[in-house]
Order: structure tokens, then C-alpha cells, then sequence
RNA sequence: UGGGGUAUUGUGUAAUGGUAGCACACCGGACUUUGAAUCCGUCUGUCGUGGUUCGAAUCCAUGUACCCCAGCCA
């Protein structure tokens, strides 16, 4: 840490100072991340990621990760892989510290059952509905269950036995008994364990009883010495028995402490609505490149860097929060901007012909990546013949004012190579353009001419005989509305789909794009971000995802 | 109508009794061999009402709005 890179510095920054002057933890900062594997990583997980691992190296601390993986029906190995894939390639550093609720399972066993010796749990016999009955409501009390006060030995035996098997889903609870009157529903005699003969995916057939989120977080916490447990806002409610239980099994006190989870404008962030897309068959599934998960993003070519400086810029805070997709949008390109090597290609090709240019002639031009710094810069050979092709939208017949592209009676540069003049075009029996005419300036080469005179316009092109072709893939949100779930009560969110959300084009690329590696991104000029596909692109037929479009301030002035 | 939280510009987030700052977005302009980037500039804010104070986003009182909680989910 130096000067010129202060260190963050928030509410929990500010609690962990306090803690640090009192001496509570002994200066130590250990925190956790805590993924259910149930799901793929999204965006809101790069927020807590971010302030476990980063808070806790700010203060020269570590974090474990640790998959709280104590409901085995919803749970799966698959998830657990690709969390982890997610968060290396996010660049943070559990270093041997992967743990699992469910290896302390057996521990938490042992914990409920000193509880229940204390007094302070009981098996209870209320089926599923009367618990709730029994749980009153947010402005009435509940009551007790006629097992509440049965005596200690019972609960003991019956505890053991539900380990055992002896007893169908759902038939018995173990429950801490606290109060049943609580105006905090989670005091109400929160159940801690429940039967479930289900296969687990990593204790396998060895449980059929499993310990509820508020039984296996704080004291797994405890267990692993965590001093600072980072959850987000509706566990705000759970603070209480965090501590009720840690306090009465006078073990290790971790301190909780909530934050408002990152929502973004244009997208659903709940795992719940991604899987409906996914299941809807809206998406290809939880990495197609319009999905706000980790690996979507890793696929698009978003880099890792530029999403933990968005969580940065985000900043954290306990109100509800949310940010616009234009900021995340403006880091990546921001960051896309530096690293991102320059490309010609012609999304929506049409083809222009330069009538005094030789039949058979050939130039292989040396242009920069990046021609914001030349000097510096590699450059790549790129062919330039008689046929060439540009973007569509370079040309206009009747042009609009301002616009500096081609049209007739104008003159427009060819980014490198040179200046041409519009001469004619050839249109098919539907009034479709088939081909351009122009003439060009042998001696603009370069794009420059000696005289001085100026063109306003500068296009970019790829020569025909040379061009390789690819499908490029286009992306836009999946939801037109800033808020897709605010809507009334008899709409679906997943009918306001953008369906127009992605584009297929087949373009010409610049020869150099042939060898082109999954993982990289580039620019493609006056366009956008482009990476090559790692699902779907094979070498015989390269597919290209769009990262992010350029700004494209025309655009927005013909609006 | 129980309990727990939160309110600073369009969106986030600072300011910890002393000039309301920053970023994105927006809108102008400069520059340009990317209508990108870059540069410059403008605009908009302390939830309401009282009070304390020389001075309040900050302290006090009161009101309002929004979020979370009634899974044997996490």
C-alpha cells in the first residue's frame, strides 16, 4: 500500500478500524466467501468477492472460500467447479483454504446436541403446516409447540434417532428454543435441523438429517476463526441467532456485518429468474453472453480487471442500490480500449470497386495495433487490391447533412491506404446496391495527399479476394426496461425478453484475424470489441462475439 | 398495523458541525487517418417540517417514502 493508492475505505472499513482499536480480534482480519453451489457466479458475487478478498488484504489478512453446501436437493458438483473457475479468473486467491459447511457436519452435530442438553433445542413433531401456524404472523405471536417443554432425554434420543433414519422427511425437527413471541419471526424457534434422505454431493448417503443456513454459517465462521463475515442486507434479520447461537454454545464470535448487494439496470441479478431464462430457452443457457454471470462475461470478453474496478467505482453501502449498465460498460472499454490490438472487418459488407486501381495489382500495407501511440505500436500487413468491401452504412445515396461518410460527388479516406472519389453505382433489379465505382488518388497513399486538401470522411474496408469470412455475433440487454421485474402484477418478466437482443452477421475480416486466439480481444475499427467465441468458434468456421459497440456518437445524433 | 434497515443531482458514491466533491449518464464545444479515445465546459442534489448552533447532509424532535422478515431455502 502507498500513498497514491489509499486503500478503500467504507462503513466496514470503518468498523474493522474500530475493532482494530479495541482490540477485539487481535488486529486479525479473516474473511470468507461463502457461495451456495447452486448456481453460477454473477456479477453481485464479483461485489462480495471483491470485499472479502480485497478487505481483507487490505488489512494484510486472508479469506477462506467456503461452499455453504448444507441443502443437498438444490445442491451440485457442477456448480462447485465453476464457481471456483470463476473466481480464479477474477483473480483472487483462496490459497488451500477451500472448505465445505457440510466437513462440519459432524461437528455440528456435536453442537446440537450440547443444545439440546442445555435446554436450549428440542425435537419437535409439528408437521411443515403447523410450524407455520404455530409461528404467528409479522404482527401477532406465535405459540409454543406442545413439544417445546419435553423433557431433554426425548429430544436426545429422538435427535439420535433422526440421524439414524428412523424417520421419513420431514416427519421431525430439532429446533432452538428461544421465543415464540419475538417480534423477530427468526427468534420464533428457528428449526436447526431437518430430515432429508438425499444424496449430498460430497458426504454422499452418510446424512439424512442436514443443518439449516442459521445452524452451519456463524459457526462454521467460528470454526475457521473468521473475524469479519460479509453477508448481504436479509441477513440483517439473522444477526440475532448468529449470535444466539454462537453465544450459547460459548464458542468463537465472528462479527456479521450486511451490505446492499449490487443490482444493474437492463438484466435480473436472482439466481431464481437467470434459470427461468435458461429454462425458458430464451438464453443458451447460464453463459450466453447477455447473462450478468461471471462466466457469460469471461465468454463476452470482459476482462477481469476492468470488473473489479467497476466494484470499486460501485463503492459499497447499505442502501438499496441500482448502478446503471453504462458504467460497467464504460470500465470495459475503458479498459478494452489499452490492451485491445486494432482490426479491420466489415460487419454488413458491400462491395466497392476502384476503377483505376490495376486489375492485378496488390499492396500489403504495415499498420498499427494501436495508432494512438504508432511509435510504439505493432503493426500488422494488411492487402489492399482493386476490390474491396465496406460497411454498408459508409454509404448513402442521399445522404443526410453532417454526414461525412461515402456519397455521391464525395471524397472519403480509406483508413491507411487512400483517398477515393465516388463515381457510380450498380443496383440489381430490386434497387439493391450490388456494387460501388470509385476512382482513387495514387498519390494519397497512405492516406495522406501532398496537395493538403482535406477529407473529412474516414472509412474502414477489407480487400475481397483476401477477406476471411466469420459469423459475428451482436448483443444488446435483455431487457429494454431499466427495471425488468417492475411490472404489474399480471406480467411475466420473461415476456418482456428483448427478443431483437442478439444480431448473427456474416462478415469479412482482415487476413491477420486468421490467427486470431480464443481469450484474446480486439478492436475492430470504428465498431467494437470482438472476441472469438470459446464455445462455439472452431477453426473451419470462426465465430465472433461482440464484447461491447464503440460509443457511436452518429448514432445517437440521428435520434 | 410487529421487528429490522435505508433516504445526498438521472444513477452510484464522498463529505464524520465549517466552500456539498468524484464517477457514469446527459448536454455543449475543441481535436481527430476510429463520428472511438482524449481535452474543455454547462446543468441538475442533502426526503418533508420544526428545533439546537455563529454555522447542520451531519446533532435533536417529528412526519413521509422505500427495502427486508411469517421456507423443514440460502
Amino acid at each position: 500500500m502507498t500513498d497514491e493508492t489509499p486503500r478503500r475505505s467504507n462503513f466496514i472499513t470503518e468498523i474493522i478500524d474500530e475493532h482494530n482499536r479495541t482490540g477485539r480480534f487481535g488486529g486479525r482480519v479473516h474473511t470468507r466467501f461463502p457461495p451456495e453451489p447452486n448456481g453460477y457466479l454473477h456479477i453481485g458475487h464479483a461485489k462480495a468477492l471483491v470485499l472479502d478478498f480485497g478487505i481483507a488484504e487490505d488489512y494484510g489478512g486472508i479469506t477462506n472460500l467456503r461452499y455453504d453446501d448444507t441443502n443437498p436437493v438444490k445442491e451440485d458438483v457442477e456448480y462447485v467447479d465453476a464457481i471456483k473457475e470463476d473466481i480464479r479468473w477474477l483473480g483472487f486467491d483462496w490459497g488451500d483454504r477451500e472448505y465445505y459447511a457440510s466437513d462440519y457436519f459432524e461437528q455440528l452435530y456435536e453442537m446440537a446436541i450440547k443444545l439440546i442438553k442445555k435446554g436450549k433445542a428440542y425435537v419437535d413433531e409439528l408437521t411443515p403446516e403447523e410450524t407455520r401456524e404455530y409461528r404467528g404472523t409479522l404482527t401477532e405471536p406465535g405459540k409454543n409447540s406442545p413439544w417445546r417443554d419435553r423433557p431433554i432425554e426425548e429430544s436426545l434420543d429422538l435427535f439420535q434417532r433422526m440421524r439414524a433414519g428412523e424417520f421419513k422427511d420431514g416427519e421431525l425437527t430439532l429446533r432452538a428454543k428461544i421465543d415464540m413471541a419475538s417480534p423477530n419471526i427468526n427468534m420464533r424457534d428457528p428449526v436447526m435441523y431437518r430430515i432429508l434422505h438425499a444424496h449430498h454431493h460430497r458426504t454422499g448417503d452418510e446424512w439424512c438429517i442436514y443443518p439449516m443456513y442459521d445452524f452451519a454459517h456463524g459457526q462454521s465462521d467460528s470454526i475457521e476463526g473468521i473475524t469479519h463475515s460479509l453477508c448481504s442486507l436479509e441477513y440483517e434479520n439473522h444477526r440475532p441467532l448468529y449470535d444466539w447461537f454462537i453465544q450459547e454454545l460459548e464458542i468463537f464470535a465472528p462479527q456479521q456485518i450486511e451490505f446492499a448487494r449490487l443490482n444493474l439496470t437492463h438484466t435480473v441479478m436472482s439466481k431464481r429468474k437467470l434459470r427461468r431464462l435458461v429454462e425458458a430457452g430464451l438464453v443458451d443457457g447460464w453463459i450466453d453472453p447477455r447473462m450478468p454471470t461471471l462466466a457469460a462475461m469471461r465468454r463476452r470478453g470482459y476482462p477481469p480487471k476492468a470488473i473489479r474496478e467497476f466494484i470499486e467505482i460501485v463503492g459499497v453501502a447499505k442502501s438499496e442500490n441500482v448502478i446503471e449498465v453504462e458504467l460497467l460498460e464504460h470500465v470495459v472499454r475503458d479498459e478494452l480500449n489499452l490492451t485491445a490490438p486494432r482490426r479491420m472487418a466489415i460487419l454488413e459488407p458491400v462491395k466497392v470497386i476502384i476503377d483505376n486501381y490495376p486489375e492485378d495489382q496488390e499492396e500489403w500495407f504495415n499498420i498499427p495495433d494501436f495508432p494512438q501511440d504508432p511509435e510504439n505500436s505493432p503493426t500488422r500487413k494488411v492487402p489492399f487490391s482493386r476490390e474491396i468491401y465496406i460497411e454498408a452504412d459508409d454509404f448513402m445515396e442521399e445522404p443526410p447533412k453532417k454526414y461525412f461518410r461515402l456519397s455521391p460527388g464525395r471524397e472519403v479516406r480509406l483508413m491507411n491506404a487512400y483517398y477515393i472519389q465516388y463515381k457510380d453505382i450498380v443496383k440489381d433489379e430490386a434497387g439493391n446496391i450490388v456494387e460501388i465505382h470509385v476512382s482513387y488518388d495514387p498519390e494519397s497513399r497512405g492516406g495522406q495527399s501532398p496537395d493538403g486538401r482535406k477529407v473529412r470522411g474516414t472509412i474502414h474496408w477489407v480487400s475481397a479476394k483476401h477477406a476471411i469470412e466469420a459469423e459475428t455475433r451482436l448483443y444488446e440487454q435483455m431487457f429494454l426496461e431499466k427495471d425488468p421485474e417492475d411490472l404489474p402484477e399480471d406480467q411475466d418478466f420473461l415476456d418482456h425478453f428483448n427478443k431483437g437482443s442478439l444480431k448473427v452477421l456474416h462478415a469479412k475480416l482482415e487476413p491477420s484475424l486468421a490467427d486470431a486466439k480464443v481469450g484474446e480481444v480486439y478492436q475492430f475499427v470504428r465498431d467494437g470489441y470482438f472476441t472469438l467465441d470459446h464455445v462455439t468458434s472452431t477453426p473451419e468456421k470462426p465465430i465472433w462475439i461482440r464484447t461491447l459497440s464503440l460509443v457511436d456518437s452518429w448514432a445517437k445524433m440521428q435520434k
